[in-house]
RNA sequence: GGGCGGUUAGCUCAGUUGGUAGAGCAUUCGCUUGACGUGCGAAGGGUCAUAGGUUCAAGUCCUAUACCGCCCACCA
């Protein structure tokens, strides 16, 4: 017989993958057909502020695999894909390079004039995005894309802001928060990361006390001084009492103030609060109805309260300040390596200093009357704690919790300008909160606008569901919410698959999925995070160009589990070239062995036969049942050595000469065909561009293309 | 400070309800076998971190310790 003339080459992924993208694309293979059982995912979308890392890729070679089995199994399949605006991601890279090639600032650029600029760099990137989405073989319905900042998506935050401010759970409030100087801008607490630095602390005189700080230049308004209650060593001062204290600037009147937070172990007992710049100290401030003065302006310079320093910026300001306390005779002591933590903007790295300013919050602890008088914190639990949703692996769900239980409220406004508008007007003391401005001459009426934006996790917690055509009461709402599985990284846990919860269980009272499956990290051979300042990335489309995708997925797949981040290096992604390959191989000599026909089932089977159909079968039932409980790795990595070391290995070698014999062939091809075929459908999630490739040169009596073809029944 | 993981072959990691240790890569030896040298056959290599305990049986369950990692955190 003659072989397809493709088969006479090694297979050539370059060459193929493309055209089976588009034939998939063609035949709308990844829109949800059928009256089945119903599957739906949505994509965690990607950040529009660069290209595509390794760990996307990853992240797709799970979702396909999870997709595309379940369209084999017949359900009515939708995989949404889409992309995130990333507010202060995108925002703050735009005015880096802006700056970088003009000078200009965002500022000297207009608000509006600055947002074309950011949106034609955001289209720009999705574009490249969903290009490498493609590439990597994503089975995922394009008809339904969505961007978080586009006009639907738009619709359902101002709905969702609207309704939940109409519930209470929506407030704004002057309170501390997280003011990042650089940025201008506030940040929510999941957005802090802890950095180590090791500074000088000051023990200083304050009147009768000695009190310890890394930080003095935060301490010309302090005038309460704080102790344990049940300190021994203060049990003559009495809470509320008054003294006369040098300081700073002269004279001051200090009140006790005795809390049970104070930690008598550490320093002197003693400490001096600043409640408008630090968390702790507001906390007290709070609890015992203190005033408090603002030191530091945004721009992290000192106020007039500090005298001959204002004006000074406080990183400036230590040195100075602290020259002035020696002369004054203030300084005890100074330890000069105290290590510490302090709160930096995870985005910009830039040292937060809180604020008291007036923003919008999410009240997490308010009782909620349509759901029982249970609070979003406990709305939040529950959904977990119930087991409504499952998290794997699931020492997460431990974590889940701990972070619930330490949620505060949630400070959802921005100051800046790459979001989505707060749906919020003011006039003199007037406030108008609505999906729509107060009046179509909103303007000229007196009206001003909030120029704040929203958190950008604000938007993605309504994603399984502002995709899905929310607030209207689509078709697809009602068939495809929840959805069934969300897949994403454990970093993103708190920041999004918490936020969606809050979103579904408040908004439409319903669960937005059933199952999380968190996947790890992917680092570089030596285990470290991959970073373009490192040098160490690899991009996966030059993998893509050089071993093909389906090499590259499965290596992302094998030897990798959920929660544990994965180490990638150049030579397993070749390594799996190799099996691309191999398989390619198996297909030339089977398809020469059965002469490109379907082997007629002879009416009977040898015993050794008869063992081989047998462990196919368990092959095929470990297989879906590894899939079925999210094990892909072992799935991936059994395929692999079943079609290697087994069919390969040792039934092909096995079948060479019973081939040449005429009473043994037939029964030989029946089996080699019936395996392949069975090894193209199990292969298939995995391996998508190969196994279709295969499958169309293969003799069939099902479906045209293998995308559609039914999973094998066990 | 609190919590959660990890520690298995030289390297990267599996080991799903406890039943005589596995894969890939690497290493060594041998193969111009007509599907594939991107291959084939064979071999070496592990006191499963340490110390106890439960059990007929422990890499797998329990306790403690050490080291590594991550998350959370209001010791100023």
């Amino acid at each position: 017989m003659n072989l397809d003339e493709r088969l006479l080459k090694p297979y050539n992924p370059a060459t193929t993958e493309d055209r089976i993208y588009r034939e998939w694309l063609a035949k709308r293979a990844f829109e949800p057909q059928g009256e089945g059982e119903a599957f739906s995912m949505v994509m965690p979308p990607p950040n529009v502020t660069g290209v595509l890392h390794l760990g996307h890729a990853a992240m797709i070679a799970i979702e396909d695999i999870m997709v595309r089995y379940a369209r084999m199994q017949g359900k009515r399949t939708l995989w949404l894909p889409g992309t995130d605006h990333a507010a202060i991601a995108t925002q703050t890279k735009v005015e880096e390079m802006i700056y970088k090639a003009e000078g200009k600032t965002r500022h000297d650029l207009g608000r509006e004039e600055f947002l074309k600029r950011v949106t034609a760099f955001a289209t720009e990137s999705h574009d490249k995005i969903v290009e490498q989405i493609k590439k990597l073989g994503a089975s995922t319905d394009w008809t339904r894309e969505a961007y978080t900042l586009d006009e639907r998506r738009a619709r359902a935050v101002r709905e969702a802001f609207v309704r939940m401010y109409e519930a209470g759970l929506i407030y704004r409030g002057e309170r501390i928060v997280n003011w990042d100087p650089r940025l201008q801008t506030t940040v929510s607490d999941d957005e802090l990361e802890m950095k180590e630095v090791t500074e000088p602390f000051y023990y200083l005189k304050y009147g009768p006390f000695i009190i310890g700080t890394a930080r003095p230049e935060t301490k010309f308004g302090d005038k309460y001084v704080v102790m344990h209650p049940a300190d021994k060593r203060y049990a003559n001062y009495e809470h509320g009492q008054k003294l006369e204290v040098t300081w700073l600037n002269g004279q001051i009147t200090a009140t006790v103030i005795k809390d049970e937070s104070i930690d008598m172990t550490f320093g002197t007992g003693v400490m001096t609060i600043t409640p408008a710049h630090d968390t702790t100290d507001a906390a007290i401030a709070a609890r015992h109805g203190l005033e408090s003065e603002q030191i530091i302006d945004l721009k992290g310079k000192l106020l007039p309260i500090a005298g001959e320093f204002a004006g000074l910026h406080i990183k400036k300001a230590r040195g100075a300040i602290v020259e002035k306390l020696k002369t004054l005779g203030l300084v005890e002591k100074i330890e000069e390596k105290y290590v510490h933590n302090v709160p930096v903007n995870s985005r910009g790295g830039e040292t937060i200093e809180p604020q008291i300013l007036r923003q919008w919050f999410v009240d997490v602890n308010k009782p909620i009357a349509e759901r029982n008088g249970a609070s979003l914190k406990a709305l939040m639990r529950e959904a977990v704690a119930s087991g409504g949703i499952k998290i794997i692996p699931e020492q997460f769900e431990k974590i889940y919790f701990h972070w619930i239980d330490n949620l505060r409220d949630w400070c959802i406004s921005r100051q800046i300008w790459y979001g989505h508008q707060i749906p919020v007007w003011y006039r003199g003391e007037e406030i108008y909160v609505g999906v729509e401005p107060p009046s179509a001459a909103w303007q000229s009426e007196g009206w001003v606008a909030d120029p704040d934006t929203l958190d950008t996790w604000f938007s993605s917690g309504l994603w399984t569901f502002s995709t899905l055509g929310w607030p209207e009461a689509t078709a697809d709402l009602k068939a495809f919410h929840p959805t069934t599985v969300l897949e994403t990284g454990y970093d993103i846990l708190f920041f999004w698959v918490a936020r969606m919860i809050l979103m579904s269980r408040l908004l439409l009272n319903q669960l937005p999925f059933k199952t999380v499956y968190l996947h790890g990290l992917v680092r570089d051979e030596k285990g470290q995070k991959m970073s373009k300042s490192k040098g160490n990335s690899v991009d996966p489309l030059a993998m893509i160009a050089k071993y093909g995708a389906d090499a590259l997925r499965l290596s992302l797949i094998i030897g990798t589990s959920p929660g544990s981040d994965v180490r990638i290096s150049e030579d397993k992604i070749r390594g799996y070239k190799n099996f691309s390959n191999k398989l390619w191989n198996i297909a030339r000599f089977i398809l020469t062995a059965i002469e490109g026909e379907v082997p007629a089932r002879p009416e009977s089977l040898s015993a050794s036969t008869t063992s081989r159909l047998a462990e196919l079968e368990a092959v095929t039932k470990d297989i879906t049942d590894d899939i079925e409980h999210y094990r892909f790795y072992l799935a991936g990595e059994k395929l692999y050595h079943y079609v290697w070391h087994t069919l390969a290995d040792k039934i092909i070698e096995a079948a060479k000469a019973p081939l040449q014999v005429p009473s043994e062939a037939p029964e030989i091809r029946f089996l080699l065909y019936t395996i392949f075929d069975r090894m193209l459908r199990l292969l298939h999630p995995f391996t998508p561009f190969i196994t279709e490739e295969l499958w169309s040169l293969w003799p069939k009596t099902e479906r045209e293309l293998l995308i559609n073809t039914p999973w094998p029944k066990i």
